[in-house]
Order: C-alpha cells, then structure tokens, then sequence
RNA sequence: UGGGAGAUCGUCUAACGGUAGGACUACGGACUCUGGAUCCGUAAGUGGAGGUUCGAAUCCUCCUCUCCCAGCCA
C-alpha cells in the first residue's frame, strides 16, 4: 500500500513492520458483552480486522467480559453473529474470562513485589480519597501493609471470604499524580455474582485497566487499538505491563470513534429506546445497531464501504447521515432489481380501453445492468397512480398529470387526462383519462414528446402491500448538543417511522423473498422485512431516490 | 486554576517545507421512457497573532476554542 493511502495507524504499523520492532500484526476487537453492535463498534470491527488483513497478520474476536452484572450469553451470540454478517472473519474467538487464572498470578506477583495492596475503606472513602481533578488525594490507611498481610487478604476476597464492598485490591502507584487514573487504580473487586461463563469459579473480578493489557499480552496483540478516552488510560496500561513479567509487550493507540448525525451511539439511550418501545426493537430499521440497519436494507459492503471512505482520525467529528445513504444508493443502483409500487394510490380510468382487455407490457429489471433482464406487467383499464402525481390546479413546471395533460404510464402507453372525479367533500377520488393506442410501449410514431413518465399499477393484478418509511430516527444533527435539560426524548423524530397499509405493489412482489432489495420506481430503495407473510409482503424504505422535483417544490 | 488530546470547505478527509486535493452536501447546466441514474460546471477551508524560511496547513513561540478524565463500568 502506498503511504499516502494509509491512516495514521497504518503508517504506525508500516514503520514497526519496517524497523522490525514487530514480525507480523496483530489486532484484535474487545467488544463488552452487554449490548448490541452499533454502527460505531463496527468502524472498530473494521479498522482492526483491515490491519490484520492489509499487513498479512492476525486479527482476533475477543469478549472483554470481566464484568458479571452486565454481560449475557445473547449478546455474546449477537455480537458474533454482527462481526460475521460485516464480513470480519476473525483467526482466533477469546474470551478474557478464559484468562482469569493468569490475572490472578499476575496480581500476586503485584503483590509480592510491593506493588499492590489490599485496601479495606469502602466505595465513599476511596472516592473521598481520591482527591479531584486539582487536588491530589490521599494515601490510604491500608496502603502500606505488608506482602504476606496483602496475599493472605487478597487470597481471602478469592476464597469469598470477604463481603462485596469491604475491600479492593488496588494498584500501589501514586495518590497525588495529575492523571487521576494512576491514583492507586482498583484492580479487583469483589462480586459475588455467577458470571455468564466462568459460571460461580470467581468471586473477585478484575478491573477493565487491570485486565485489558494483560488481554493484549496473552494474545500477542502488537497495536491495541481503542477510541480517544482511553488516552490517559494509556500510562496506566503500561504500568500494569511493565511491572509483571508479561510473555509480550502490546501498544495501546487510540482514535476517534464514529458519530453519525441524527442518531446516537450511546449504548445507554439505545437500551432505552428499546426499553421504552420508541423504537420497536435492538432491530428496529431506525437504529443504528448493525442488526438495524440490516433490517433497514443496508448491507455489509456498504457499511464497510462507508467506513472506510470516512476515515480515520483523533478530532470529535460527526459525519452527515446523508453521507451514508449515498454509499447505499450508489450501490443499490447497480444491483437492485425494480418494481413499480404506488405508496398512496389514486385511481386511473382509461375511457378508450377496452374493460375485459389485459396486456403484458415489458419492462426493465434494471437500466443499469442489460444482463438483469426484463419482465412483463399486466395492464388493463383501470390503473393506480401515485397521488401526488395528479394536480387539478399544478404549479409552473409540474410535468405529471393534470387536466388536459398527457404523460406517459412507464413501459405502457401515453395517457391524457381528461375528467376528475371527486366525492362530496371535494375529495379527488378518480382521475379519467383517454390513451393513444400509438404509444405502445412508451413512444409514438409522430416522436411527440411527453415530459412526465409515472409507475403505476394495474388495479386488476395489483398486490397490497404494507410499506414502512423511514426517516431520521431524531431532528437534531449532533445528539451530543442537546438542549441543557432536554432528554433524547425530546428529540424523537415524530415522522421517523410511517406506515403505509394500503400500497399497491406490480404482481412479481407478492413472494417476495426475505431481505431482498428493489428499487421503486421514482421512490427508493426497499427491503423485504421479516415481518412478510405469503401474498402479504411488507418493505422498508431503506433510502430514499434524489428527488430533484421535491427540491424545487420546497423551494417555491 | 491539574492532567491528557484535538482544531483544514457546511460535513468527512488528503496534502509528510514546494500549485490546499477528493468525497458528501449545496447551487447551475446537459441528457433521460425513473424529475432516478449519468455527465459537465460553480461555490465553499488551513482557529488567531507573531517568528524561522526563497517558500509554512506543515517547523518555533504565544493566544483562543473544543473534547476527555474525580465508577468497586468498559
């Protein structure tokens, strides 16, 4: 690879590869077992999975799972199956939990070197005595007690002896050092928790600063790669490596973690969106959890696509959500198969066609591809338009239909309107029209020109459908700018999810398959929810197609 | 007022002392049986002040602003 492609973790690699400090790479990614991946984890999954892979090294899936309260088998499963599904086949699955005995050892050797104690105040006294931010704090009553009065203690908390909250291993560094990380870190507490894996073998559990290095060093991991708070985490990572006698000395390099706009990453708020049924699952196609966007249509190479175009860097950004619906669509236009479907249907009598007459038009599975073929339509007298395709009084420039107008039904033939028909309220509820029975198939002899093509359906064949547009899950740009005193919850886009009972969808949708994409003529791109049923399919609308009329419109 | 980090078009990101480039967005236009797609074009940026240098986004000094850290979470 040549330098001016690689992000500033690469050329780190690249030059350790060079010097010879390392002989091969490898990368790991350290999920939590407590929630679902996001969009966010995935930028991680990427990043450390693409080292491995451009540099000819190893990569592995490890559970950082070292906290019982929070972590469950399920997410485990879920998170293996997201790093799958994007594509990151990882060499090796660990589990820190597996790692436990060798934690152990190494804080006895803390110990008996001087380096670690066992610390008898309570939660409020050790936060009390850790000073703030501008004052240092202050030794503990039980910092300097002997090694063999430490190991037995600390032997007693592993035994289960001791009761949870009465006393902590701690690392024995410095209670007045400016990085208030290295005053006297906890490196074990105690939980008498039973823990997903390690079932009830432990009642002691080591501390995410503790353990994580430790993690790297048995796994031979050369670059740790973690997001930017961590950066003063980092001398307390190499302190716990440097003082016990580790089989290999990993590097921890940070970066900047990924914010999209109009939505959240913050595992708390999306657990709550779940909780409080704003959203209708950890799937629901707003969210941005890899199995929702999933369900919304997006897939793998488009996320990873997406993450690689934007980048790798150590400043705050947050990257416009408009930005990863052109990566869907750029691909969705090239590989999507299209359909006509009417979103809100308005009904088309063709006066001059014959009632009992049926015609199979053909049409395009997709412009983009000649190799994808074409398919036939049926046709008939009466077809479904879109509704916002007729206009009894149009604006300048409205190419659709109108009194008197004439466009094309797409693939048909050329319409001209001729009478509306409205119920007694105003209401438009038909539109007449007469066709030219020249136009077949969407020309005529006399190569007179229409302006406007519509999709449409033949009232005959069509299929309901049940479609679900998505929009922006929230109306505020950068979540992380809420209003003092607003909650997420004020936030919540009230059009983020419509649905439509009643669309009409061409005959070929009806069997559907399940995750499936097409594009809609004039409308976006959709997929087949799970939530489809024989003859009975329901879409999502995972974006939208550019839609320059409705730019001019908002404009006017 | 402690420590750590970061500031380049509206957004994301290149430029490694030598023409500030690309993408998204926006705005024009061409083309079109999707007002889609495609193509062409336009606008838009180095936080500030000094200094070093023939030449500074890049090196130095000072300033400003933003983010992170006081869990027995990760």
């Amino acid at each position: 690879m040549d330098l001016s492609s690689m992000n500033f973790i690469e050329k780190i690699i690249d030059d350790d590869l060079k010097s010879g400090r390392i002989q091969q790479v490898v990368t790991r990614f350290p999920p939590e077992p407590n929630g679902y991946l996001h969009i966010g984890h995935a930028k991680a999954v990427t990043l450390n999975h693409g080292f491995a892979k451009t540099f000819g090294g190893r990569f592995n899936l490890r559970f950082d799972d070292t906290n019982p309260e929070k972590e469950e088998e399920e997410f485990m499963r879920s998170i293996i199956e997201d790093v799958r599904w994007l594509g990151c086949e990882w060499d090796e699955l660990r589990y820190a939990s597996d790692y436990f005995d060798q934690f152990y050892e190494w804080a006895l050797e803390l110990i008996r070197a001087g380096k670690a104690y066992v610390d008898d105040q309570s939660p409020e006294e050790i936060r009390l005595t850790r000073g703030t931010l501008t004052e240092p704090g202050k030794d503990s009553p039980f910092r300097n007690r002997t090694v063999e009065e430490n190991l037995r203690l600390f032997e007693a908390m592993r035994a289960g002896e001791k009761e949870e909250e009465s006393c902590v291993l701690r690392a024995k560094i410095d209670m007045s050092h400016p990085n208030m990380n290295m005053r006297d870190p906890i490196m074990y507490r105690i939980l008498k928790k039973s823990h997903y894996r390690a079932k009830d073998k432990w009642c002691i559990y080591p501390m995410y600063d503790f353990a994580h290095g430790y993690e790297d060093a048995i796994e031979g991991v050369t670059h740790s790669v973690c997001s930017l708070e961590f950066e003063d985490h980092r001398p307390l990572y190499d302190w716990f490596l440097d003082n016990v006698s580790v089989p290999h000395r990993p590097h921890q390099y940070e970066f900047a973690r990924l914010n999209l706009s109009h939505t959240v990453m913050s595992k708390r708020i999306l657990r709550e969106l779940v909780r409080s049924g704003i959203v209708s699952g950890w799937d629901d196609p707003r969210m941005p959890t890899l199995q929702g966007l999933r369900r919304r249509g997006f897939t793998p190479s488009a996320i990873r696509r997406f993450l690689s175009e934007t980048g790798l860097a150590k400043s705050y950004s947050i990257v416009d959500y408009e930005f990863l619906e052109s990566v869907i669509r750029d691909e969705m236009n090239a590989k999507a198969q299209r359909a006509m479907v009417v979103l809100y249907p308005l009904k088309i009598v063709i006066e001059n066609y014959p009632a009992d007459r049926v015609e199979w038009v053909e049409a395009e599975n997709n412009p983009e591809d000649p190799a994808a073929g074409s398919r036939q339509i049926p046709f008939s007298r009466e077809v479904y338009i879109e509704a916002e395709d007729f206009m009894e009084d149009p604006p300048k420039k409205y190419f659709r239909l109108s009194p008197g107008a004439e466009v094309r039904l797409k693939y048909a033939y050329y319409v001209t309107c001729r009478e509306v028909v409205k119920d007694a309220s105003g209401k438009i509820v038909e539109v007449r029209c007469v066709y030219d029975p020249e136009s077949k198939g969407g020309g005529t002899p006399d190569g007179r020109r229409v302006k406007g093509t519509l999709h449409w359906v033949s009232a005959a064949h069509a299929v309901k459908a049940e479609i679900r547009l998505y929009n922006k899950l929230f109306t505020l740009r950068d979540m992380n700018m809420m209003e003092e005193g607003k909650s997420y919850r004020d936030y919540v886009n009230p059009e983020s999810c419509v649905v439509l009972k009643e669309a009409l969808a061409e005959p070929m949708l009806a069997d559907a398959s399940q995750g499936a994409s097409y594009q809609f003529l004039r409308q976006g791109y959709f997929c087949v929810d799970p939530d489809s049923r024989d003859g009975k399919p329901v879409f999502n609308r995972t974006v939208t197609l550019k839609d320059s009329w409705a730019k001019i419109q908002s404009k006017a």
